[in-house]
DNA sequence: TCGCAATGTGTGCACCGCTCACATTGCATG
DNA sequence: CATGCAATGTGAGCGGTGCACACATTGCGA
């Protein structure tokens, strides 16, 4: 410890996954090298692979870290609010997030092999589903569902749409989140 | 030109995209390798520099072209169909394209250089934004806008999260394409 | 006709992900 | 408490990549 540079590391993999996540938000994605990453630690460039096989399984722990802090988030919203309330809220939160972190969320998405995975307890639909059945009580549970996967869907979409400048462009400009969200919580009737 | 390899291609600019899209729709984006597209066109693994500097360019120019010809499909809807008919046709259309073609829509929204240039006149937003106004008449300007580009936003969201596997979750396996079509538009009032 | 710009060639550089034999360490077992 | 083995870190190396550069070849316009 009291060593420079000792042989072991101490937590060669959680360091990591923390350097590669700053790394990814600050360069993106597909500038992150495994040999740069350990030469930041300090340890050998070949040290990595003790901990991840393959860079695209660094890229899945980091995503899945990414994932759980994300959704902590999303379930921090008190839930004795009016259901609408909730929706925007969330639905805010999703914009906010994305502009903040693009470089997360595009890891996130990308993650294909963790998406069917058992993971879909922290997917963001699970959250969206409670408040849309909040919103709409009686409406039965297809309706419900479907109703949630599009409103989930829009915040997506519109934020990945937004990120790469492709809603400035018609005189949408001066458009407020506000008014988005209104807009896309019309598909919940009532 | 009876000869095996002529010392000029011939037109290696058009071949190098052509080659590059068939690549990429087969192995992904990141699976594209300047040498390889190369060798496979039968020329010097320098050659494609002379057509374009950078490996981006190339995706740029690819790109460009894919969403030429996508909104060449969009434009083929007949414009005399009843809007909200014209607005299923065009959502059906979107999720078939993103289902067929993952990979180009990947490369197409990736590429952010050209997202805020002047191709705004191929973007789907203009489609969608005449639909929504023939579907929405007397409303102001600036509802209309806003109406297509979440409906827009719904789609393009839905498609990329239906192509990871992240619908197919909470039993939203059996869902049909209408009935997500119906549940979007049901942001467009009326 | 002829000279020059456009186009294609061959080599080389730096970097990357990944592998492998070896060195070092800490922990569990005697 | 010793000690041997698995975990972890090291260093060198392989094949592949994007890109730069000097050179060869070609076709077109003056």
């Amino acid at each position: 410890m009291t060593d420079k540079r000792p042989f072991h590391h101490g937590d060669l993999r959680a360091a990591l996954i923390s350097a590669a996540a700053t790394a990814i938000e600050r360069d993106g994605i597909e500038n992150l090298s495994l040999r740069g990453l350990a030469q930041d630690i300090g340890v050998a460039r070949s040290a990595p692979y003790r901990h991840f096989p393959t860079k695209q399984d660094l890229l899945d722990a980091v995503a899945a870290a990414s994932r759980q802090d994300c959704h902590a988030a999303y379930a921090a919203i008190p839930s004795d609010l009016p259901p609408r309330v909730r929706l925007k809220r969330a639905g805010q939160f999703y914009l906010d997030y994305v502009r903040a972190h693009p470089n997360m969320v595009e890891l996130i998405f990308a993650d294909h092999a963790a998406a069917p995975g058992q993971a879909a307890s922290e997917s963001p639909l699970l959250l969206f589903i409670d408040m849309v059945r909040d919103a709409m009580p009686g409406a039965e549970d297809g309706e419900i569902v479907r109703t949630a996967m599009t409103c989930w869907s829009a915040l997506h979409g519109f934020s990945l749409l937004a990120l790469s400048g492709r809603t400035a462009r018609a005189g949408l400009v001066d458009d407020t989140d506000d008014a988005v969200l209104d807009t896309i919580f019309r598909m919940v009737p009532g």
